[in-house]
DNA sequence: CAGCGTTCAGATGAATCAACGATCTACTCGTCC
DNA sequence: ACGAGTAGATCGTTGATTCATCTGAACGCTGCA
C-alpha cells in the first residue's frame, strides 16, 4: 500500500510539468499585458487627471467575461497609485470592489459598508439604515481633500439586485462633498447594461466608454504563450497545444480565462498520466473535464425537484434508447408523478415542470424543441444533452441524493 | 385533392400566494452623567 | 437621558399555484373538378 503511495509521490515529484502554476489561475496579475495595449492606453489617459489631484471623467467598460476588462483597468489603477506614492503624495485612494463576490456584496447596505471598510472605517455589523451608513461614507471620504477611485466590477450585477438609485446616489455624491472628490470605473459583462438603465445614471457614468472586444484566435494564442513560458518547463509542450486551447476559447466568445484554465487542467491531466509532455490529446480531455464538472456541479447542486425531473428525463431516455421516439413533456411529468410518490416529496404543477424543463434547456442539459403534433397537440421534444461518461455520473449523484436504488 | 374548421396537449402569460430573508421601527434594558 | 440590542412589523424576492389564453399541424369533413 505505502509501496504504491510513495510511487505515486516520487513521480509526482520528479515529472512535474509546472513551473509555476499559480500563474495559469485566473486570479494570477501578469506583470505585462499583451494585446490590450491600445485600451490600457485610453484607461490611462482618461483616468489620469487623479494623480494631479483632479478628479478624473467616470469611466465604463464593457466587454465579455475574459477579455480582460478588470485585469487592464486593476493594472492602470495600480500604476496610478504608485506614481502617486512616487510622488510622495497620499491624495489617491484606489477601492476595487466586485459587485457580484459570493453573496457578499450584493446590497446596497453591503457595498457602502464595504467601501467604509476598504478606507479603514469600521463598519456596524447589522441593522443601521442605510441612510445612516451612506452618509457616515460621506462624513468618511470628505474628512481630508483627496481623490476617491472607486473600481465597481461586474456592476450590472448588482444593479439587478439593487435599485439602479444607488449608482446614481454615487456619481451625485461629488456635489455634496466639499473636500474630496471621486470618480467611478464602472466595468460589466453585459453590453446592453447600459441600455435599461435611468438616464439620469447612463449620462453620468458613462462619461467615457470603452469596449473591450472578446479576442479571436491569434490573441488567444499570443496570451497563453506569453503565460506557458514562465508557467511550464522548458519543452513540455508539444506542437499546436497552444494553438487547439486558442481555438477552443475563442469558439467560447474569446474567453482568455477559458483558455487558461483550459491549458492549466490539460497540465495536470498530463501529469497525472505520468506524461512527459502534454500532447492536443490532453486538450481534449481537459476540455471534456471541465465541461464535465460543471455540469455535475450544476446538477449536484440543484433544488431537489430540479433532481426529480431531471431524473425521469434520464429514465425516459434510457428506456427510449434505441427507438427514434422522443420524450415529450407529458411522459416526464407522468414519470415525475411515480418518483415523486415514491420518494415522498411534494409534486408540483405541471405548469412549474415546463418551466423547469425550459431551464434546462437554457442550462444546455437537455435539447427542448417546441413542436405540434397535430391532432395529439403540441408539446416539447426533448434530448438528452449529456455524454456518456457525465451521464453515468450524475445519474449516481442523483440517486445517491434523492435516496433511491 | 385543396380548403377549412376542429381538436388536442401542452406552451405561454399574468395574477396571486406563501415562505423566507433582510431591513426598519419601536421598545426595553443597562450605563453614565 | 442616551445608546445599544433585540423583538416584532414590514418589504422584497423567489418559487410555486391558479386561471386564462394561445398555438400549430394532423385530422376529417366539405365541395369542386
Amino acid at each position: 500500500m505505502s509501496d504504491k503511495l510513495d510511487k505515486i509521490f516520487d513521480s509526482f515529484v520528479s515529472n512535474n510539468l509546472f513551473k509555476n502554476k499559480s500563474i495559469l489561475q485566473s486570479n494570477y496579475t501578469p506583470e505585462n499585458i499583451p494585446i490590450r495595449d491600445e485600451q490600457i492606453d485610453s484607461v490611462g489617459s482618461i483616468l489620469a487627471p487623479v494623480i494631479r489631484g483632479e478628479r478624473a471623467s467616470n469611466l465604463f467598460v464593457y466587454g465579455k467575461t475574459g477579455t480582460g476588462k478588470t485585469l487592464s483597468v486593476r493594472h492602470v489603477g495600480n500604476k496610478i497609485l504608485k506614481r502617486v506614492e512616487e510622488m510622495g503624495q497620499n491624495h489617491l485612494k484606489v477601492i476595487y470592489i466586485n459587485c457580484k463576490m459570493k453573496k457578499v456584496s450584493d446590497t446596497e447596505y453591503r457595498i457602502i459598508a464595504e467601501l467604509i471598510s476598504e478606507l479603514g472605517g469600521k463598519v456596524p455589523e447589522t441593522g443601521l439604515p442605510t441612510g445612516q451608513v451612506y452618509s457616515r461614507f460621506v462624513d468618511l471620504i470628505d474628512s481630508k481633500k483627496q481623490i476617491i477611485l472607486i473600481i465597481l466590477d461586474e456592476i450590472d450585477q448588482a444593479v439587478q439586485k439593487i435599485s439602479d438609485n444607488f449608482i446614481y446616489s454615487l456619481t451625485r455624491m461629488n456635489s455634496e462633498l466639499k473636500n474630496a472628490q471621486i470618480s467611478i470605473v464602472g466595468i460589466s459583462n453585459s453590453l446592453d447594461f447600459m441600455d435599461n438603465l435611468d438616464p439620469r445614471v447612463r449620462s453620468s457614468l458613462g462619461e467615457e466608454e470603452l469596449v473591450f472586444a472578446p479576442y479571436n484566435a491569434l490573441q488567444l494564442q499570443e496570451i497563453l504563450k506569453e503565460r506557458a513560458d514562465i508557467a511550464f518547463k522548458e519543452g513540455v509542450l508539444e506542437e499546436g497545444v497552444i494553438a487547439k486551447c486558442a481555438a477552443f476559447a475563442a469558439r467560447e466568445h474569446g474567453d482568455a480565462r477559458r483558455a487558461l484554465d483550459l491549458l492549466r487542467v490539460a497540465g495536470e491531466i498530463a501529469e497525472r498520466e505520468n506524461n512527459k509532455k502534454i500532447n492536443l490529446g490532453h486538450i481534449d480531455s481537459a476540455n471534456q473535464k471541465i465541461e464535465k464538472d460543471k455540469m455535475l456541479d450544476v446538477i449536484s447542486s440543484g433544488p431537489k425537484q430540479f433532481q426529480l425531473i431531471l431524473h425521469s428525463v434520464m429514465q425516459l431516455e434510457e428506456k427510449n434508447k434505441g427507438s427514434d421516439e422522443g420524450i415529450f413533456t407529458g411522459d416526464v411529468y407522468n414519470r415525475y408523478q411515480e418518483i415523486c410518490e415514491k420518494t415522498k416529496n411534494e409534486i408540483l404543477t405541471q405548469r412549474r415542470v415546463s418551466d423547469i424543463l425550459a431551464d434546462f434547456d437554457m442550462l444546455g442539459i437537455i435539447n427542448a424543441r417546441v413542436i405540434s403534433k397535430g391532432r395529439q397537440g403540441r408539446t416539447r421534444e426533448i434530448k438528452l444533452m449529456l455524454s456518456p461518461q457525465i451521464k453515468q455520473k450524475a445519474l449516481e449523484i442523483l440517486e445517491d441524493s434523492l435516496g433511491l436504488k
